[in-house]
DNA sequence: GTGTTCAGTTGAACGTGTTCAACTAGTCGC
DNA sequence: GCGACTAGTTGAACACGTTCAACTGAACAC
């Protein structure tokens, strides 16, 4: 039964999730839903977290899903950006009202929710996958100087245009839309420039500085 | 006795913040070390984020002293920047141990403790008033194009560098260091290049695109 | 069969943030 | 004086996430 158990707390902690929210949704309602007693859930699931963790995994699956279609389509790298980042707005829609609550579980370091805990290993392979492909189909190519790093600073900025989203109260989160659509064509014509002497030192130092940090 | 009820749960909120951290510190003992029932800090303050506020005034207060020796050096934008930054590190050192909670705390939208709140207009005025000073002070002069918008993006840029700071493990938080390091020289250089003709249009997106996205 | 083991399961118990009905004491109107 | 009125204060109570000692039953060894 405990495969059989698990999945079903699983699918059980999901649906609660989408239809109630974070905070709304207690692990005894998990539970007694999924007609265990709470105990079990936490036998199958170390905590809470560890269940929106889930959640996070299927909306990164949704998300790859929904950009794999419109990296297939080719275009540029500002098109082909703009269109992940508003397939994950899309992608996301559904869950705005609570996305609040989400990513403030997420963005707690030691969370397993965090996009950078070793739990959520597999979604952000997932995510930055999606980018990597963004940017090596991209034509016209991007600079060779650019393409190793680009793929993690673009998944990066994804991050930064979903907690902007969070914040984003318009209706059908239309200025993160706006966001995407200004920021898109800015990102993919600071990459083209960067190889202009102008920008070549100052497009140098952003990647010097990006291995610095990272270390 | 209520005004000096209140600010004797304040100050021993504070304390025992700085010296537990966020999650440590719970309302009964606040109340208790204060002497007084666990209640009575309720109606002085309507959650455990409000006090948590509280701290994170303190230390606002802290860095635009601290940024204000910096900023009557004088200085060029780069300079400047790099320096009320760095200010900024060294004052929020000391609270580094548990950072990540109270950054949890702060980012969560509905909180009275998130940098946008009604309840932390004290503290954002403060914050957004001190890089106000820093652009307007710089010589050779800021173009006269972003100096309207650049105090807010330096706010936002001081944001970003502090939820990276609240990541950062190595001792001293060297990489939030080595961060800045590289980004305010960064942003010197692009404010510089603003005015040339190749990099005009971008700049005149950035800021549209702020203007556009802040309605 | 019998004994042993252990993954799976149970629900009571713990400490938490927060709420609230009740109590206290000082102030005002008369 | 006296009767409201109310700001301030109390501590028990609530629902929550989480823990844990105890139980169950199937698998296995002999």
């Amino acid at each position: 039964m405990s495969d059989d158990t698990k999945a079903l707390v699983r699918s059980t902690a999901l649906r609660l999730f989408r239809e109630r929210g974070y905070a709304a949704t207690t692990m005894r309602a998990i539970a007694q839903e999924a007609g265990v007693a709470t105990g079990n859930a936490y036998y199958h699931f170390a905590s809470k977290d560890h269940l929106v963790q889930e959640l996070y995994l299927d909306v990164t699956r949704e998300h790859a899903t929904a950009a794999r279609a419109v990296l297939a389509q080719g275009g540029d790298l500002t098109a082909r950006l703009r269109g992940v980042m508003l397939a994950g707005v899309d992608a996301f829609a559904e869950y705005h009202a609570f996305g609040a609550e989400f990513v403030t579980v997420a963005i707690r370091p030691g969370s397993a929710a965090s996009p950078f805990s070793a739990e959520s290993g597999e979604s952000r392979e997932l995510s930055q996958e999606m980018f990597r492909e963004l940017v090596e189909g991209a034509s016209p190519a991007v600079p060779t100087g650019l393409r190793d790093e680009l793929p993690e600073l673009l998944w990066l900025a994804q991050l930064g245009v979903t907690l902007f989203w969070v914040y984003d109260g318009s209706p059908g989160q239309r200025r993160t839309r706006t966001l995407v659509e200004g920021v898109a064509p800015l990102i993919g014509r600071l990459v083209k420039l960067s190889r202009l002497p102008v920008l070549r030192g100052a497009s140098e130092d952003v990647l010097a500085l990006v291995r610095a940090v990272r270390a």
